[in-house]
DNA sequence: CGACTTTGACCGGCGC
DNA sequence: GCGCCGGTCAAAGTCG
């Protein structure tokens, strides 16, 4: 039996093809260095030339630019030029004042606009965080109680509750797909259903909050490390540049997909633990699953570090299933909605397989699909602030936003996948300041 | 020459 | 027990 690929028509050598990808730069608005912006780029009037005068369309009817220079013109109608010349140069000026007004107040328009956004978006964050630290304070009364009652059905926290799907799983209910597997054609709206149905009931089966504290770590822990992260991606090329080193030492034809699949360890440091799977869609060729398993035991490089920050909580609050608000009931979706909105991106659980599985779609994006939403996924993730101070979070928004603008592959996106793995499942001593960074659990 | 990829062989889990 | 299948190993080949 030979299951292997023999064919190069496959090959899945890692070389990527992002480098050739456009760079897509936001236009900043209040840039003062930026010609394009309105209020600042009127040039000084002492600098006007005829030809920023065309450029302006300031049209002064007099025709006067013909092939003879001013010196000449002075040389035979010397008053007559200079009375004209005054009386345009006025005329322009006002015109260029009353362009310069106008753009003004379009500017400050535009500033209000945008600090109006901005405080929006304080707003909202102020507003999870308190959310987080009353349900926080509410962790440890029941954790109190729980140990009280050691036999209690709650205590159901972030990794145990997938512990605890996958237990379920495993003890009959496997007919029961939970939610989104990548491989089937299921439609999304069905999954979610499903998804919120069975975190609902299992919400409902403990009346004990499930963000209560947690007994039995070392299992969720256990699970935790075996938990995969699956990431489905538009993408020609055969691997996606996730800002980490891998080493192939294995390919295999799976059955049921006609493309090969890849396997990867990490080489970023020795022993590392962490594999990959790459693997073409079988409906649908152009969409590339990567599958991540494993914890890094080092650290990561810094645009992956940044990432991890960002996108720790938003990953613990994905896990975290169905979250109360005071419109109701949330199902998991909802985070990965909220944090890749443009992309249309799906996060869904899985706990059919024997550990949980996180997949993230991004395959939904209608417009250039390798593009990543970056300056999106920054201010819209908004829960940067649960885990840094604003000043912090200030800084490291412009750093992040620099960085994913410089690299808008799919980097950030991976390490949003990878730092549930990582950063947050599990306390390795090297990653133990990413983890206090992230220390808080939602 | 070292790092990496390719690829046939091997191993273990699982279902029948 | 047997075969299928997924995952891994490791020798050979390739590349810079």
């Amino acid at each position: 039996m030979n299951t292997n690929n023999n064919s190069n028509n496959y090959n899945m050598s890692p070389l990527s093809d992002h480098q050739n990808k456009p760079i897509i730069h936001e236009f900043d608005f209040f840039s003062l260095n930026n010609t394009n912006h309105a209020s600042t780029s009127a040039p000084p009037l002492h600098h006007c030339t005829p030809s920023s005068l065309t450029e302006s369309k300031v049209n002064t009817s007099l025709n006067l630019l013909t092939t003879n220079t001013s010196s000449d013109q002075s040389m035979v109608e010397p008053d007559i030029s200079n009375k004209s010349e005054d009386k345009r140069d006025k005329l322009e000026l006002d015109v260029l004042q009353a362009e310069l007004e106008r753009k003004k107040a379009e500017n400050h328009r535009l500033r209000n606009m945008f600090d109006e956004a901005k405080m929006n978006y304080e707003a909202l964050q102020m507003h999870m965080l308190s959310l987080m630290q009353e349900r926080s304070v509410e962790d440890c009364k029941e954790e109190e109680q729980e140990e009280e009652k050691p036999n209690g059905n709650g205590g159901v926290l972030i990794p145990r509750q997938i512990v605890d799907l996958a237990k379920d799983n495993e003890e009959g209910s496997k007919d029961e797909e939970l939610v989104f597997d990548p491989d089937k054609e299921e439609s999304d709206h069905e999954n979610e259903r499903n998804d919120s149905q069975v975190l609902a009931a299992n919400n409902n089966t403990n009346n004990v909050s499930n963000f209560s504290a947690q007994t039995n770590v070392e299992e969720a822990e256990a699970t935790m490390k075996k938990a995969k992260v699956s990431v489905r991606a538009r993408s020609e090329a055969n691997m996606i540049n996730d800002a980490c080193q891998w080493r192939k030492y294995g390919q295999k034809m799976a059955k049921g997909n006609p493309f090969p699949r890849a396997y990867y360890r990490c080489t970023m440091a020795l022993n590392c633990p962490v594999k990959k799977q790459v693997q073409r869609c079988a409906e649908d060729k152009s969409i590339l699953v990567t599958t991540y398993e494993g914890n890094h035991n080092h650290a990561l490089p810094p645009a992956a570090m940044e990432m991890v920050k960002q996108t720790s909580a938003a990953a613990r609050m994905l896990l975290s299933g169905p979250m109360t608000s005071p419109d109701g009931l949330m199902n998991s979706n909802f985070l990965t909605r909220t944090v890749f909105p443009s992309s249309s991106s799906i996060a869904t659980i899985s706990a059919s397989a024997p550990f949980p599985t996180i997949t993230l779609d991004l395959t939904q994006s209608p417009n250039n699909p390798l593009q990543f939403p970056t300056q999106t996924l920054f201010n819209q993730s908004g829960f940067s602030g649960l885990q840094m101070s604003q000043d912090a979070e200030t800084s490291q928004s412009q750093q992040i936003s620099q960085n994913l603008t410089a690299d808008p592959d799919l980097t950030a996106v991976l390490v949003a996948a990878i730092t549930y793995m990582i950063g947050v499942a599990q306390p390795n001593d090297n990653d133990t300041k990413t983890n206090n960074n992230n220390g808080n659990v939602i």
